[in-house]
DNA sequence: CTAATTTCAGTTTAACTGATATCA
DNA sequence: CTGATATCAGTTTAACTGAAATTA
């Protein structure tokens, strides 16, 4: 009796949706960390070249507000994917403040790369759910995602006031 | 226009279950953690008291099994809760390298306060799902975090071979 | 001796903040 | 002047690690 099953869980912690969230997400994100520290990559790498590739050259000020990362960490991964040639980065002749960030040919190699990593790792979280059933956790995941991250919806406020 | 959408986000990106799982725990708990910082309490002191409510007098080692929480920080949740009167500690007379740890009534009233807080920001977290949503959700929410919970579920491995 | 438990002291990492410089 | 952008330096917090002391 060595591995803790969740039936030692308190039921009250074992049905709370919160709690469900927060560890399930914090599970399958260190499944996917370790993933692509295994292929030399980092999930902030991944989400700033998935956001490049789909969108094309961007200021670091809107790959933050497309990935939601940080402005300060925001320079510090374009300052590795850089390093590594995976991007360019130059002033924009246009908006001398922005810098534009751009794929190159390698950086569209390495997001192939870990978006393979990704994708694999997608398969062995979801194994215990059919195609079914992950199609309607993405589903609700996206309802709830949408509304948590509206700023009204963080608060005790009613709707419909502004 | 102001405040990023979701149109903004990459698909793959906006459709990845690790990403969807990990963003939306972190938002619902941190809905959770403002909510119980308001009324004086911490997540950890919550899973605690339920634990210590749904079982028991506990050992912290117990206790650490059934909240998965780290020796180290148990150690400080329960000198807190010790502190505020919550909880009494007591060496077990039956195996002397054990605390007894225990509801005192105030940590019952403790509990139940945090529990209504608590339960209260599920139903602003849960507010776009109607009821059969909610239950599903928590349903596949289970079967992942029990699979992912499980040590063989986090790296390549066949099932099967022990 | 090995193993479980509690405790303390410390590391590491992620998320975030504040200040500054530049430019529209 | 205000506001957006990029950069740097630093804080804060959570999660974790290692070691010691105690007892089974």
């Amino acid at each position: 009796m060595d591995i803790t099953s969740q039936a030692d869980k308190a039921p009250i912690l074992r049905q709370l949706p919160s709690r469900l969230l927060a560890q399930t997400g914090a599970l399958a994100g260190r499944v996917v960390g370790e993933a692509l520290e295994a292929a030399g990559g980092h999930r902030h790498q991944f989400a700033v070249l998935a956001t490049l590739d789909a969108f094309g050259p961007s200021s670091q000020a809107e790959l933050c507000r497309r990935t939601d990362l940080d402005r300060s960490d925001m320079n510090a991964v374009i300052n590795a994917l850089e390093a590594d040639g995976s991007v360019t980065r130059a002033v924009d002749s246009e908006n001398r403040r922005r810098n534009v960030v751009a794929l190159t040919a390698r950086g569209r190699k390495r997001f192939s790369g870990l978006k393979d990593t990704v994708l694999e790792a997608q398969v062995r979280i979801l194994a215990p759910l059919d195609q079914s059933e992950r199609d309607e956790l993405i589903r609700l995941l996206q309802a709830l995602h949408d509304h948590l991250a509206a700023p009204s919806a963080r608060l005790g406020e009613e709707p419909g006031s502004p």
